[in-house]
DNA sequence: GTGAAAGCGCTAACAA
DNA sequence: TTGTTAGCGCTTTCAC
């Protein structure tokens, strides 16, 4: 392997000045720098960023752990995070942590190790343990989708509490009275909030709160299946199912197939977090969309934010708006089938 | 930030002793291994992956280059990536190439300024110039999904032009007489063996090539959505969309849906490439699926394999098969409306 | 079973 | 504008 120190030999100057060269430092001769410029070509010199990051203390790479890359919402976190840091020079590692704690903590403390300059984390382990041991200190941390216990660190989030809200207010301004809700898994925060909006926006309209219609889930597909099987099954079943993301959808829809319910002639159906553009297919099903993509990007930001003036810059917490997609799933659309 | 030497020297031993404990191994007397341990702990040691790196010459980081994290085939290969990484205790670096060369070029020679132990790369300069330059000699690629052009490198592909056939095949068994198939990028090798597929399964049933059938896209969302406006202008539109991939086939819906065409009834519509699992509501869909997952870890596991014993072995084409999933959208359950 | 010396490749800090 | 020295934190080599 080449190093700085061969091309500076060949270029006749010392490393030193090779490697200003190099980093396009300006106090540098414009023949030197020439003459080091030919040399590297000649040599097919390629910098080594494991040395620069261990000099340099900085190693040019941020880490993103989400639950799970083949979640839409995740994927969208994911695309915003990366166009953030290529924009800036810096490259990402992913990891899933599965709603597992025990992985989370594994590529925690893994990421300390490769000096990762920042992490930005969705949380499983909400009581904040693995965010205290084994990271280094002073390595800056940006939470995103939901908050851990007490921990004094910045946060990017999504308003789902109003957006589970306006959706609702939605379904109820269409003529739904009985409205379920489904598919959070019940410790987590964020199905927390998507269930006090349902309840605000069911109050707000005088109508009874039936714990009957709060099923929780998985926050995947079999969720929706379980509680739509479950819901369908009631004495008074619900007229409107709203589910809590992009995969508990997905099993809603399927059980109602299978139980030969139309959508939305039968029941109607909507859903949160659903990343897609309005021009797809997927519209045709009401949602509340979470901006992921932003919200990615907006969490690399932060990080950058902490880097430059270090930590003693207030703990922040970006809260994003859902936006409704008003589609044809509960409705609004007459004579035309969803399913 | 506490180092191996901090911890020597609390412990009263070298500084090679307190790594040797570390690095768990076994010539330490186990007295010792305690006391080092303890120290370890008492400061909060995390061992420094970069200055361990640039020392082994092995950073122990991978890089995954795929086309769009969004694309659900490309997620379902990245989880399998990742997972294929993490069991095997290396970090895996995402870069999404957005189809663009010079993004590829870019990623690709700072991944190689990184010193990853190698890189699973989706590419998109089919012509490979950026694969041999600005990356280090004897840096191992596996190239996924689509091969390039006079590149003696690992390839882990789908044979999607067998599973084309099978599709239309089935297409045909079902009555249909004119298929269109719609959507793939027109350079890719991968759009030319699923055109091959579907003209060798028509040629086998007798029937003629009608190249008006065959419409070119992007693989996204808006050229399923061109190609069904241009097919169905036709004098004689076709009975049946093959959409060449997940994105296509959303954008064909979509376009269906504002003809008021009625799929199964009044036109059947396949993909290929989705990667949802059969249970899932998406499975109503006929399609040949990918398996996007396996790819990513047998990728990874290639790529193991070349760190193993050297560049010396020979180079591998993985070919894994496409599988039919059944649905309802090309007619075959009686009476079961998918739009 | 343990340690001393050296160096991986690079760049701050300090000269000149 | 250029160079010298030193050291980031770790582990290989060799010696004891």
């Amino acid at each position: 392997m080449v190093s700085i120190e061969d091309v500076a030999r060949r270029a006749g100057v010392s490393p030193i000045t090779a490697s200003r060269v190099v980093r396009n430092q300006t106090n540098v001769a414009p023949a030197t720098r020439e003459r080091v410029l030919r040399a590297a070509a000649e040599l097919n010199y390629i910098p080594n960023a494991v040395a620069r990051g261990l000099r340099q203390a900085r190693s040019g790479l941020l880490a993103l752990i989400i639950t799970d890359i083949t979640s839409p919402f995740f994927a969208d976190v994911a695309r915003g995070a990366e166009d953030a840091a290529r924009e800036a020079g810096v490259k990402l590692i992913l990891g899933n942590s599965y709603d597992d704690p025990a992985f989370e903590a594994d590529y925690l403390r893994s990421f300390g190790e490769h000096r990762v300059d920042g992490i930005v984390l969705v949380p499983t382990d909400h009581a904040g343990k693995t965010l205290r041991d084994g990271l280094p200190k002073k390595m800056p941390i940006v939470l995103l989708d939901r908050g851990v216990e007490g921990a004094a660190v910045d946060l990017v989030r999504c308003d789902t509490s109003a957006g589970t809200q306006t959706l609702c207010r939605h379904l109820l301004d269409l003529g739904h009275q009985r409205i379920a809700m489904v598919g959070g898994v019940a410790s987590y925060p964020t199905w927390h909030e998507r269930v006090s909006g349902y309840a605000a926006a069911l109050s707000n309209a005088g109508l009874p709160l039936d714990q009957d219609l709060i099923v929780a889930g998985d926050y995947k597909a079999d969720g929706g299946v379980a509680a739509t099987r479950q819901l369908m099954a009631l004495p008074a079943p619900p007229d409107a199912i709203v589910a809590a993301n992009a995969q508990t959808v997905l099993g809603v829809l399927d059980e109602l197939v299978r139980l030969r319910c139309r959508v939305p002639e039968d029941i109607s159906v909507a859903a949160i977090d659903d990343p897609l553009p309005p021009s797809t297919f997927w519209a045709r099903l009401t949602v509340i969309a979470q901006p992921g993509y932003e919200m990615g990007r907006a969490a690399i930001d932060l990080l950058f934010a902490r880097l430059g003036d270090g930590s003693d810059r207030p703990v922040q917490e970006l809260v994003f708006a859902a936006n409704l997609l008003v589609g044809v799933s509960c409705g609004e659309g007459i004579g035309k089938r969803v399913i």
